[in-house]
DNA sequence: GTGAAAGCGCTAACAT
DNA sequence: ATGTTAGCGCTTTCAC
């Protein structure tokens, strides 16, 4: 015979009481007495019970589980989210959901068919773009939505300004005295519409305006937010006669592909050319590679907690929140910086 | 008014048939006539109903989702192996719940409280070593269990024969002449117990026996699995007065580690030292780091299956599968090989 | 402070 | 092939 788990009515039973009051005292109500409580905070510890969530939910309507939507799990800064939002929701013991929507196909199917639906009572969407419909799409839910890397009037967001993140890096290369600046950027018309391109782009623009320095198309190239892209833009930009002294990449994945293409090309780095990239990812400071740092860990964290407040009020965090960045000064910019 | 989403019972009415044969109809079950499906399906369409999945876990017992222990999310090996996991159950729409032990207090509340329990069908233990009282834990749950990269007589498994493939990785320093080989390993007495450590220091045990070399104690430092232990662990390593000339390193990250104190040395890599690493990371190809490259997403995507057949299945699935492993050359341990 | 009872929205056994 | 009905295991009003 499977020995079949405990149910709310073998504790109800075991301790002398309904199965209401059970519910009440393991979900921490007021209105218990203390002694009953206990009784029954004993009875469920002997059989060992826990509660079945499915019958919670359908009973109360509430999932406790929030959904993540992200275009993948295995880069970097996704993963370092997913870790932090993951993390906070466990505290709450509540349950996090994953969808991947990392090429177009997925995409439109999760927003053709929703499928957080009813099962999910907050959403978090990281680092995309929205079109109209696909807010309107999570406009339908009615549910809370918290955006990572972008933000809409009325929903929750955190992120970082990378308008003025990425002219700090611009910034800092003017600062070095160079006046032909790449950048090795992401397609701003890419049909998955991330977020960081488009204000990346834009704080390059910026800085070389202020500064001064005309904007060059030349001296803009993609790469696509992966080495091997930002290896082969690299190569790109050394073939052009009038080569850039300095590169702006707006990942450190594409950066680490510069690097690599100046190191073929016999390029001492920084005196022939300097890099520096955005993110701070793990490799980052092994590969000496100045960038931009930015509090990812701490980006999870926020939109988690404030979709539990979200659930939990039901007016509440609609609060944009602007967290700082970080220039960091390693050897690809600054020999004397440099770790070797 | 909060306008309430569809139920079974307004599909039901609208396509003029009970609530039964809208179940039946919407999963397909196969005792239901063709033209009653497509209204079921018009009227569903219509009203664009989605069934209620908790409601369906209630009632059917079934929960539709799979757990899965990782020590971390953050970490390459299982970011990836995540993705393959929740790519190969999405497409069975099955839910993935995941659940990070990445310290001994998460571990240890991990196991003595189960949280999986009467929320998952079947559960996934990713590069744990387990006590025995875990797998007691875990086999109290008299739920399908699948392994990657340990195995246990009568749970499903894959891995790789880390033994193996770390011979191939030692073997291949020997070949090229290397006598004094070191090695930047796991602490195969960690509390964390995850396990390739023990079994990559098995096999380089093993091929320094294979060659006739004695095994040095002092060649064996812990690097911890991270860049930072394993630029400590070369640190001590060419403090030693009778050097090696080849490392070792149980993973690519802390092979990074190597490779940067060499550098910060002044040694040439490979001449002075030659150094192979074990994963196959993605920065491994850009830094031209010889090492082991296992099937990463491959693992993913057989547990995930396997444990999707044996839901269906009751028996099914107890199978220990060991995938291919392949030794990659590249310029920190062979010149010639060099992408530079 | 506690209990009785009515659902929550499905599935599955049984009846037709 | 389809309908009826009894749960699944909780939460939550409403009485007491």
């Amino acid at each position: 015979v499977v020995q079949h788990s405990a149910s709310i009515e073998d504790v109800a039973r075991l301790a002398g009481v309904s199965i209401a009051t059970v519910s009440r005292s393991l979900r921490g109500l007021p209105e218990v007495a203390p002694s009953t409580r206990a009784r029954v905070l004993a009875a469920a510890a002997e059989l060992d019970y826990v509660a079945s969530p499915f019958a919670a939910r359908l009973a109360s309507g509430r999932t406790s589980t929030v959904g993540i939507i992200v275009p993948w799990l295995s880069r970097w800064f996704f993963a370092e989210v997913l870790g932090a939002v993951e993390a906070e929701l466990r505290r709450a013991s509540c349950d996090l959901l994953i969808f991947t929507v990392g090429n177009a196909e997925q995409r439109d199917a999760f927003f053709a068919t929703l499928p957080v639906r009813k099962r999910v009572d907050s959403v978090i969407v990281v680092s995309l773009v929205l079109t109209e419909a696909e807010r309107d799409a999570l406009a339908s839910l009615r549910l809370p939505i918290g955006l990572v890397g972008s933000s809409e009037p009325g929903w929750a967001s955190v992120g970082i300004d990378d308008v003025a993140a990425a002219e700090l890096a611009v910034n800092h290369l003017i600062a070095l005295g160079h006046r032909r600046i790449a950048l090795i950027g992401g397609d701003t018309d890419d049909p998955m519409r991330f977020t960081p391109p488009m204000y990346r782009r834009n704080g390059y623009l910026n800085a070389l305006a202020r500064a001064g320095l005309a904007a060059d198309p030349d001296l803009e190239v993609l790469g696509y937010f992966t080495t091997a892209g930002g290896e082969a833009a690299m190569r790109t930009l050394l073939a052009q006669p009038d080569r850039p002294t300095a590169v702006f990449a707006e990942s450190d994945e594409m950066a680490y592909g510069a690097l690599r293409a100046a190191r073929r090309a016999g390029l001492r780095v920084p005196e022939d050319l300097a890099i520096i990239g955005f993110d701070d990812h793990a490799s980052a400071e092994l590969l000496d590679l100045s960038t931009i740092r930015q509090p990812v860990v701490e980006l999870g964290r926020r939109i988690a907690a404030a979709m539990l407040a979200a659930v939990a009020c039901r007016d509440a965090a609609t609060h944009a929140v602007t967290l700082p960045t970080e220039l960091i000064v390693r050897g690809s910019t600054d020999r004397a910086r440099s770790t070797y």
